[in-house]
DNA sequence: CCAATAAAGGATATAAAGGTCTTTTTATTG
DNA sequence: CAATAAAAAGACCTTTATATCCTTTATTGG
């Protein structure tokens, strides 16, 4: 795949405030971008993509900041995919033809669907709370040293 | 893993000398980016990178061009891959993690890793040999309509 | 209500990828 | 040998991704 650094931004915030932050616990930029070491500001815009899609929540104002209520609905991965990347790498052919068809494939056309179709499935299937989970079980990790 | 342009205009290039040129059938630039629908100055350049790298070869002057010896050794697809794109984004982290060991793996670690190999494994056995030949089968294409 | 705090929004800056243009070098042919 | 054809080389331009900065809006506690 290959992601943008927006989407590993994304998922390393998203997992970090699943595991950290509840309704009662919000976290602020900094403490997020600090703990995930990343890029503040633009951790923030990408934050609010993720807010406006109701991914995440945010409150204004002191005490305020970004929470998951990790009680809540699991969060497919590809659901931060389609907010940051989006589908289209999927979709488009490997190859940059203008078609991508099955009636006229591409020399890798074949490969490459099989697998696009299985990491779209993979990253359906897959939450950001069972990604958490590795990480609250110190199994893995989303920060540097 | 989603292909630079580059990489996209290389492949695309090289499967069509791969089939259309040989020593005494060279291709100019104009021609083969006409083919294959790419932006002429910019695939020159690509095409430079490749002789350099003895991927293909090419002559100056009138009559000259680019060609492959079809009977030359077969070309790993990977071969051209380390020389447009390198091979970094099989080798960092997937969340852009500074370290990407399995002693402080990130929560994506083992599927990345996994895939990355398979990937690296398909490239380096699967030649341009091999591609091209579904071109010249008619079975798939390199060219826009 | 006021001061402080924090996200939201919008404009701007920087870096990297993608792409073009011009000049130089090399080879061929009449 | 001159004219021409073609790749090589290098400088330059454009677009997109990445990142920052500044202003506005909402919330809270005193
Ligand atoms: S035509 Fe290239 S991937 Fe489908
Ligand atoms: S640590 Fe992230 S892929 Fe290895």
């Amino acid at each position: 795949m290959m992601f943008s650094k927006s989407l590993e931004y994304a998922l390393r915030a998203v997992i970090y405030l699943c595991n950290e932050s509840s309704e009662h616990a919000k976290l602020n930029i900094n403490q997020i971008s600090t703990a995930i070491d990343s890029p503040e500001p633009f951790t923030a815009k990408i934050l609010q993509t993720l807010v406006r899609r109701n991914i995440i929540a945010s409150t204004k104002g002191p005490g305020g900041g970004f929470f998951i209520d990790s009680k809540a609905k699991p969060i497919p991965v590809i659901d931060i995919v389609d907010a940051t990347d989006g589908r289209s790498a999927f979709e488009r052919c490997g190859l940059g033809l203008k078609e991508c068809s099955e009636s006229r494939p591409c020399p890798i056309h074949n490969e490459f669907k099989s697998y696009s179709y299985k990491l779209q499935n993979l990253l359906t299937k897959k939450t950001v709370q069972d990604l958490a989970r590795g990480v609250s079980e110190g199994k893995s990790f989303v920060t540097n040293f």
